[in-house]
DNA sequence: CGATTTTGACCCGCGC
DNA sequence: GCGCGGGTCAAAATCG
């Protein structure tokens, strides 16, 4: 399970978060209603991004027929553009989850300029719906997907970033929390992997000349520490509430599912 | 037939 | 105010 980990490799994960200053949210939540429509575009910067770097090799299996193919996860992929990206001689895949309609999910894919051979994943918003279990779960291709079916793995990568599957059963996955429970324990082991991973996320591009990138991935990994405390208090809580307790939301799911992790300012229960 | 992929155009945000 | 780059949408084509 280590020679390829389609789930969570070299994780190297940041949180984006564009707008430091403003209220990332407050664009996404006020116009942000991927569903109440009226803007189709909303605040593109003030999406908080969560940027994974994976192999290639592990995702290329996925889709053999992408440059920069997706990694195989869990839930459906629909690819919605491409577009090259100046300063990198790979073009960026942008894909949106085909799972539910209004899934505001998205995920960007390019190839590493420093690195050919990982993939840059960048995560968007949330799944605002439950894991495609007929897909992970049974890996069974109920849905013949092409971008995701091909990724009856595991969950991790997404599920991880924007850990989302624990809706599923929250109860079955966090009881165990070994380091081989998967899903929902995955969704957090891989982040401690990441910590020692991440180091690729540094090394790429995308954290040149941004020297906040340490910030970043602070909010991240600080998370850790809150985490062990938390997880000591989650033995009752269902472990959606451990991944959602900093995008406490009210206003909406989607708006939680946007802002979920990213929440640590506008989340907190503020 | 339905879903997905591909490609071009349009729009938005940011920097100069 | 203009230009550049990035992100998303929409239409057409392709595949299962």
């Amino acid at each position: 399970m280590d020679g390829r980990f389609n789930n969570h490799p070299f994780v190297s994960e940041q949180e984006e978060l564009e707008n430091g200053g403003d209220s990332p949210f407050s664009a996404l939540i006020n116009d942000g209603k991927m569903t109440t429509i009226s803007s189709p575009r909303r605040s593109r910067r003030a999406v908080q991004k969560r940027v994974i770097s994976v192999p290639i090799g592990d995702v290329d299996g996925s889709r053999p027929k992408g440059d920069g193919a997706p990694p195989s996860d869990s839930w459906a992929w629909r690819k919605y553009g491409q577009k090259p990206i100046k300063g990198s001689p790979y073009p960026r895949g942008y894909y949106r989850c085909s799972s539910s309609k209004g899934c505001p999910a998205r995920k960007q894919v390019e190839r590493s300029r420093v690195d050919p051979t990982m993939l840059v994943i960048t995560y968007a918003c949330e799944h605002n719906h439950p894991w495609p279990a007929s897909r992970n779960h049974n890996n069974s291709s109920s849905t013949p997907t092409k971008a995701a079916t091909a990724a009856p793995k595991f969950p991790p990568e997404e599920s991880s970033g924007f850990g989302k599957q624990p809706e599923i059963e929250p109860n079955e996955k966090f009881v165990d929390l070994g380091e081989e429970t998967i899903l929902a324990v995955d969704n957090f082991s891989w982040f401690s992997d990441v910590a020692s991973t991440y180091s690729t996320v540094f090394e790429s591009p995308i954290c040149e000349g941004s020297s906040s990138c340490n910030a970043d991935v602070a909010m991240i990994f600080p998370m850790e520490e809150e985490d062990e405390s938390l997880f000591a208090d989650l033995g009752e809580l269902p472990e959606c509430s451990v991944v959602f307790r900093r995008g406490v939301f009210k206003h909406d799911e989607e708006c939680r599912r946007c802002s979920l992790r990213a929440a640590p300012w506008c989340g907190s229960t503020g």
